[in-house]
DNA sequence: ATCTGTGAATCAATTCACAGCC
DNA sequence: GGCTGTGAATTGATTCACAGAT
């Protein structure tokens, strides 16, 4: 037993729990700056997130040791560790495919260029919706994908299309050599398994949430 | 053996990772209907999912013993019985609370009707938008959150604001007497205990998937 | 022969509780 | 005295594996 040196390779694995706090508590890093806060403790961060004090500190133990004891963690320095190990620090390109209601709003979407990400493109099969603008992007033809994707280093495709039109955009993604898939259409896609999506559905969401409503009230996670 | 009558306070508890995957069964088995599928094995409906088929198999047994032995599920009885257990019977009054681009893209939603719920209203503070129409509901302004609450049984908010006002539309909502709030602004909400939140934020999920991507590619969950 | 339903076993996440540092 | 970091304990979720139904 002789851990010490550690090889970026086989880094400790942040459980996919705590990965999905991360961005949380970035969020809440970011505000508190805004706010002029610049010292937390682990009890203040996990009343802010809605959580306990052990998870808050479990969560971020796992980053490495940065916090100060007797004081708490230093919020900028913090919001950097945390940006380092999402891979914040460079940013990512995006393209969306559907220029529609969602894909605009995505588009518009504030909380975009404010993180890390910048939208490359808005492809759409509509050859009437090429050219126009969507949130200061010029709307391009679906055909344009895969030298979109090329050209500008795409990581990672929006699909933001009708749910009949949403596998056929999961597979122009996949052969465009996209590997990361956040899919807003009410579909499960099909893809290959070295292909990531995460799916966000409206309709599931508000199911889920019906269904703690129905039973004692009192539930669900932010 | 007699299970018949269950009384409803002691039904047993479904684990909330199992009921966030109900809808999920729900979407598929609903596909599968109109494919003119009837019968579905535990095997098939995993491949379909994404998912194994011990976790399928254990996930629907929480329902009840509703499938046949050697044969599989059959298909419209499942999707009743995983609806009887969401609440999924009887229709959920939704408001809206915002007009800009999400909430316009929220509201034209197809996967919301057709899903047991119903936009009561879309409320606004920009007096400019009253009066307008939104996927065919009319933009009614903010000031009569609690009379269309009131009047129209409404249950689950959604919060569709700049970041900046949404917690202000959560209080709102909350002083309206919604006890679930779905939030689409990217702001981690404060709200009473007794309150439930499920919050979407766009920036936070391609945050998680950039993640995975960085690191090895093949992960994340659908 | 096939496929469900479910205890038992395993694996992951959370919480506890306290030693170590400020 | 206050707060972090972390093993140990606990709780929850997943997977195994097989008895039982058709």
């Amino acid at each position: 037993m002789k851990p010490p040196s550690r090889p970026e390779a086989l880094r400790r694995r942040i459980p996919d729990a705590a990965v999905t706090r991360l961005p949380v508590y970035l969020q809440i890093l970011n505000k508190s700056i805004t706010e002029g806060v610049s010292q937390l403790s682990s009890d203040q961060l996990a009343g802010l997130a809605g959580l306990n004090a052990a998870k808050v500190r479990k969560d971020l133990s796992y980053l490495g040791s940065y916090g100060t004891r007797g004081v708490g963690y230093d919020v900028a320095y913090l919001v950097y560790q945390i940006k380092r190990e999402l891979g914040l620090l460079n940013d990512w390109k995006v393209v969306v495919v559907g220029a529609g209601n969602l894909g605009n709003a995505l588009t518009n979407y504030a909380g975009f260029s404010s993180r890390g990400f910048e939208v490359s493109a808005v492809v759409d099969i509509d050859s009437a919706k090429v050219g126009k603008k969507v949130g200061g992007v010029v709307v391009r033809h679906v055909d344009d994908l895969l030298s979109i994707v090329n050209n500008d280093k795409v990581s990672i495709g929006v699909i933001a299309t009708p749910p009949a039109s949403a596998q056929r955009a999961a597979e122009l993604l996949v052969a465009a050599g996209i590997k990361s898939i956040l899919n807003f259409a009410a579909l499960v896609l099909t893809v290959p398994s070295d292909v990531s999506v995460r799916s966000v559905d409206l309709g599931m969401e508000l199911q889920i949430l019906g269904y703690y409503e129905q039973l004692n009230r009192p539930v669900a996670c932010q």
